[in-house]
RNA sequence: GCGGGCGUAGCUCAAUUGGAUAGAGCAUCUGACUACGGAUCAGAAGGUUAGGGGUUCGAGUCCCUUCGCCCGCGCCA
């Protein structure tokens, strides 16, 4: 992370966390047989009874902490307290009174009334046997969200002719699980690669290329992107001392041999400068030889990208891309649009969008924060910004594609920008949606940068930056040699498919398992070990799972276990199907507040349940066959909660390793 | 200068959005197995949640303030 990418997806870090988004449309009834549901029914209907004023309040039902205390809590009475000028614990008493859980939990008691008011609920063995057993389905409790939404998810983000580094990691990664967790949910997910493929900056890229190419210095059709990254970067040096020479020649009053120095400089760079400008013009009007190089340009860096993104197995492919190109001929346009009605105003001889003064909606609220800094969409010299583009990317978005949500997986650093263009839309009307006349959603999924073991912006110890396939690539090789050394005896032909598998885990888990927002230290030796909270770790524990049913092959026993009932009489038995029973809602949690990690810790939480119940009942040595059978039953429904929880974060599996 | 983010155990991170005794993993120490993958489990130790003030039944979480680190702030992309 040398320096800020063209692109605004690039590497970073920041601010930003989006507001919570309180999303009905995600969030759907579950299935009656959920406890926490029906819990919260019986209490509403508890609290209406001892406080028909207060009918309409939250009974606010969580799992327990501790087993020890229950298996859920209600913790209303204490909020309610107040509402109604009552004591809290005589506000519990008064709802243990009126709450029926009869065929849920056992009867409420004075002793269920703990602290403040808490109430403690232990459910029935049965209770928990059935919401097992509505659980045991294909959907696994994740039941489609309906109306199913058209969701666009912002991704990945390349600039053309540059590197791709660790800092483009987190975008695809955490771009690629929310799309991921979308589409689990049953909503139609359109994936977005917002390439920076246009501009001065790649104008002179292609200039330079071209020249190159002219003197026999470079082959076309051998060109690499680190061919690409080094003329980028001489292209930039160029337009810089361009730049930095005339603001001097402003400031300073220079002597004349400076002078002409500098002059000669200039010269020079505005020589350069001056092409690249020509080479924009033909390349806007896609003069075919011109057009062609930048092609090419093109074809190499995006074969790096795509390559990445299947190492990684991030699910953008070129179908995906809606570079900066794209909309080149919809900026005009767009403009006059802003200016015709009075969106966009001059200033200063630039064009602006004022956000300072949000209309007020429907509901009698601002549409947005007010913004002080107002966003520039044409410079003095009829250039557009890249808010521009942005702007167009959600007129597109939500005019043509009907999104009613849009999320940008974007480094923090973004933060204004986002919010500017995120207002400038809603301001121009853009982001109404055509047919509901309902405002998209739009939510910066904003994340820190990434750092190195040392604090700082992770980099090679010579200060290089990684090339990021080379990241990937080590990654794997590591992997392989974990692996290896755990000396299990696995079929050389798997090696590599297994090495790639905890790569990925190592690599995405990483990313995902803590809070987006904030910098997050890369480390191979932590991302990779098999201990804790690791990407690696939750793949053993699948893993083991399956490897009871390998063994339950070899000793012929058959598939009587799907018809058995699930066990809930020990402890280790209980508490695994409570963890289980939370995964729809771990999901769901992710969709509404945008934070993958939710999903992580749950999946984590899940594993050591397994991990307890593992090593405290034994499964193919259990005292009865009927208690085998319903073991193996809770065995193989954790192992497709794990399996599908790994694949919403992107996160494939492997059967042994 | 203005704005935003972050600050939690020695280290890396959580904390169901205001709920019970702030939880995990690593590292340290102590236990457990002739069984399903020990890449495990149980336990100990480790905290003035950067400091201070406030709001209330209750604050890591909300408000004010100080400090530290990072980031951003119209003609760059």
């Amino acid at each position: 992370m040398n320096s800020v990418p063209r692109c605004r997806r690039g590497a970073g870090s920041g601010s930003g966390r989006p507001a919570r988004r309180s999303s009905p449309l995600l969030s759907r009834p579950m299935p009656i047989q959920d406890p926490l549901q029906m819990l919260a029914q019986r209490f509403r209907g508890a609290i209406a009874a001892a406080y028909p004023q207060a009918a309409d309040a939250d009974p606010l039902i969580t799992p327990c902490k501790s087993a020890d205390m229950g298996d859920f809590q209600s913790n209303a009475a204490m909020g309610l307290a107040k509402r109604v000028g009552q004591k809290p614990r005589d506000v519990a008493a008064a709802i243990v009174r009126h709450a029926d859980l009869t065929g849920i939990a056992e009867p409420l008691t004075d002793a269920s009334i703990a602290g403040p008011g808490f109430i403690n609920v232990r459910l029935k063995a049965a209770a928990l046997r059935d919401a097992l057993s509505s659980l045991d389905s294909a959907s696994l409790g994740v039941e489609p969200a309906s109306p199913a939404k058209t969701i666009v998810v912002d991704l990945m983000g390349v600039n053309l002719a540059k590197q791709m580094h660790v800092g483009h990691l987190r975008s695809p990664i955490i771009g690629d699980c929310l799309a991921r967790t979308f589409e689990r949910l049953g909503h139609s997910v359109i994936r977005q690669n917002h390439v920076g493929d246009w501009g001065l900056p790649i104008a002179m890229v292609t200039a330079r290329i071209q020249q190159l190419a002219r003197e026999g210095r470079i082959d076309l059709a051998k060109l690499t992107l680190d061919d690409l990254d080094t003329a980028y970067k001489a292209a930039q040096a160029e337009c810089q001392r361009d730049v930095d020479g005339l603001a001097a020649a402003k400031r300073f009053g220079l002597g004349p041999k400076a002078l002409a120095e500098l002059e000669e400089q200039v010269n020079g760079a505005t020589e350069s400068f001056n092409a690249a400008r020509q080479t924009l013009v033909k390349l806007q009007s896609k003069e075919p030889q011109t057009y062609g190089v930048w092609q090419r340009i093109y074809e190499v860096t995006m074969k790096v990208c795509l390559d990445v993104c299947r190492m990684l197995r991030v699910n953008v492919t070129a179908e995906h891309n809606a570079g900066e190109s794209s909309y080149a001929d919809e900026l005009g346009p767009m403009v006059d649009d802003l200016i015709a009605r009075g969106i966009a105003v001059p200033d200063q001889g630039a064009l602006i969008i004022r956000l300072d003064d949000p209309p007020k909606g429907a509901d009698g609220k601002p549409l947005w924060e007010p913004i002080k800094e107002p966003v520039l969409v044409r410079k003095s010299d009829g250039g557009f910004l890249y808010a521009t583009t942005d702007i167009a990317g959600i007129r597109r978005r939500v005019q043509k594609f009907g999104a009613s949500e849009g999320v940008y997986a974007i480094d923090a650093r973004q933060s204004l920008q986002m919010k500017q263009v995120f207002a400038a839309s809603i301001k121009a009307g853009y982001a109404t949606h055509p047919k509901t006349g309902e405002i998209a959603l739009l939510a910066h999924a904003a994340f820190g940068a990434v750092l190195g073991e040392d604090g700082r912006p992770f980099k090679t110890r010579s200060g290089e930056s990684v090339k990021l396939a080379d990241l990937i690539e080590e990654t794997f090789s590591r992997a392989a040699k974990a692996v290896q050394s755990r000396d299990a005896e696995l079929p050389a032909s798997e090696a590599r498919a297994i090495a790639e598998a905890v790569g990925v885990a190592a690599l995405k888990y990483g990313d995902l398992s803590t809070d987006r927002i904030k910098d997050y230290v890369f480390s191979f030796d932590r991302m990779l070990a098999f201990e804790g909270n690791t990407g690696p770790y939750l793949l053993y524990a699948y893993v083991r799972v399956r490897s009871i049913f390998r063994k339950a092959a070899e000793r012929g026993i058959g598939e009587s276990w799907r018809r058995a009932a699930f066990p809930c009489e020990q402890a280790a038995e209980k508490q695994l199907a409570l963890a289980l029973l939370r995964y729809p809602a771990a999901v769901r949690g992710v969709a509404d507040s945008l934070e993958p990690h939710r999903l992580c810790q749950y999946l984590y939480d899940l594993a050591g349940a397994y991990s307890v119940f593992f090593d405290q009942c034994h499964v193919l040595n259990a005292e009865s066959e009927t208690l085998r059978d319903s073991r193996l039953r809770l065995c193989d429904l954790t192992a497709r909660v794990l399996a599908d929880g790994l694949s919403v974060l992107g996160i494939p599996t492997v059967e042994r390793m």
